[in-house]
DNA sequence: TCAGTTATTGACCATTCGGTCGGTAAGCAA
DNA sequence: TTGCTTACCGACCGAATGGTCAATAACTGA
C-alpha cells in the first residue's frame, strides 16, 4: 500500500537512531503506531509492516511482542476503551448532589470525551466493525464497555426514582438505560465516520439529551 | 480464506448449472453474494472471488459488471440501505393524525426494521466501518441516510410544535434530531456486532423511547 | 442458418501480506 | 573481561488477493 501518511510518519520517525529499549518503553510505541495504523486502514487493510514502520521498528520486531495480528488488535483496543470507564464510574461514586444533576454530569462527560479525543472515536467504530469477527473482542465489549456502562446508568435511574426525582413508572422498562446510552456512542461513531464538521455536533445533542431526558423523566406535575 | 460457510454456499449454489443470465437477472445475484461476502469479511477481508464463489459465478465476470472491488462495494451498500427510508417517508407523507401518533410509528417501524432483518444492522455497521476510507461512500451516507433521517425527524417534531403538541423550546434544540435518531441505529449496530441475543432488545429500547420521548417532549403540565 | 454480440469462463500475473528464522548486538551479572 | 539473556533486525517464504485477458458458448436479429 502505498500511503503518504504512513510513509512519513515512518521516515520521520525510524530516523531517530535506533536504541536498544526496554519492554516498558517500546510497548507503548508500538501500540500507539498500531493504533494509527489500524484506525487508517481497518483491520483487514492494516499491516503488520505498515504499523512497524509507524513505531521506526523492524516488522520482526512486533511478533517478539505480539504473537500475531488479532492479538496486536486486542491489545490496542483493550489500552484505549478502558479509561473512559474508570472515569465515568469515579464521578458516579464521588457524586453527592441530586440524581438528576449526576445524570447530567454523566452525560456532559461522555460528550466531552467524544469532542475531544478524534481518535477514540475511530477507535470505537473499528471496533464495532470487527466485533463479530473476534469472539473474544466481542465479549471484551459486551462485559467491559456495554455491561459496564448499561449498569451506571441504570444505577442512576433507580436512584433517582427511589429518590423519587424520576418518574416510577422508568423502572419497567428494561430498554431505558441503551437509550440513554446509544446517543453519546453513536455520536462518536458519526465524529469518527464523517469527522468533526459534518457530524452532529456532540454539544448540541448533549443539550438536547439532557433536555429530553431531565424532561422525559420528570415525575408528572400533579393535576 | 479457508470458509466453511462460504464454501458450502457455493457448492450448493454452483451445483445448479451455470445459464447465461440477463443482466437484470445477474446483477441481483451478485449484488446479494457480495453483500454475503462483505458482511461476514469486512471490506479488507472479502475477497472477489469469494463473492464470486457465493454468486456461483466466476471471478471474472465480476468485473464484467463493476470496474473493481471499490465499485462493487458502493453499489452494495446503496442497493440495500435506500427502501427503508422510502418507506418512512412514504408513512409520514400518508399520515394524518397526531405528531406524537406519527412519532410513536416513526419509531415503532425503525426498530421493527432493525429487529427483523439481521443482515441490515450487519450492513450497516460495515458502512459505519468503512465510510472514512470512501469519500463518496460517507457522502452518500450523509446525503441519503443521515441528512434525510435528521430531516424527517425534525419535520415531525416543527409539525408537532407548531400543533401545539410538543413543548415549544424544543425547537431550539438542533440536535434533538440526532438524539432521537440514535438509539435506534445504535441498536442496529449493536445487533450487528453482538448478535439478536447479547444485543439489547430492541423492542425494550423501542417502548423505552417512545415513554421517554413522548413525556420529554410534551407540553408542561400547567401549574 | 449465419454472423454479430456479449455473458461467462478459468488460467494467469504481479503484488502484498502474515508470519518465520537465523543472526546481531546491547545490556547485565559475575 | 566473559558469557548469558534478549531486544532487535531484515531477508525470506508460502499463501492469498485484486485484477487481466484470450477463448468460448449462449443468445439475437436478419
Amino acid at each position: 500500500m502505498h500511503d503518504e501518511a504512513a510513509e512519513k510518519a515512518e521516515t520521520a520517525r525510524a530516523a531517530a537512531p535506533r536504541r536498544r529499549l526496554t519492554p516498558a518503553e517500546r510497548l507503548p510505541q508500538i501500540l500507539e503506531a498500531a493504533l494509527e495504523e489500524f484506525s487508517e486502514s481497518g483491520y483487514g487493510g492494516a499491516s503488520m509492516a505498515g504499523a512497524a514502520a509507524r513505531a521506526g521498528v523492524a516488522k520482526g520486531l512486533i511478533y517478539h511482542y505480539f504473537p500475531g495480528k488479532a492479538e496486536l488488535f486486542t491489545a490496542v483496543v483493550r489500552s484505549c476503551i478502558q479509561p473512559v470507564f474508570t472515569e465515568a464510574e469515579k464521578l458516579v461514586a464521588a457524586h453527592a448532589g441530586s440524581n438528576a444533576d449526576l445524570l447530567r454530569q454523566l452525560i456532559g462527560l461522555a460528550y466531552r470525551r467524544v469532542g475531544e479525543d478524534l481518535r477514540d472515536g475511530v477507535l470505537f467504530k473499528l471496533l464495532l466493525a470487527e466485533a463479530d469477527r473476534f469472539p473474544e473482542l466481542a465479549d471484551f465489549y459486551q462485559r467491559e464497555v456495554l455491561s459496564r456502562g448499561l449498569a451506571l446508568v441504570a444505577g442512576v435511574v433507580r436512584a433517582g426514582i427511589a429518590a423519587g426525582e424520576f418518574r416510577p413508572d422508568a423502572a419497567d422498562q428494561p430498554g431505558l438505560a441503551a437509550v440513554l446510552m446509544a446517543p453519546v456512542a453513536m455520536s462518536s461513531v458519526w465524529r469518527g465516520m464523517l469527522g468533526p464538521d459534518r457530524a452532529p455536533s456532540p454539544e448540541a445533542m448533549c443539550e438536547a439529551q439532557v433536555a429530553l431526558v431531565l424532561n422525559g423523566l420528570a415525575r408528572p406535575a400533579p393535576g
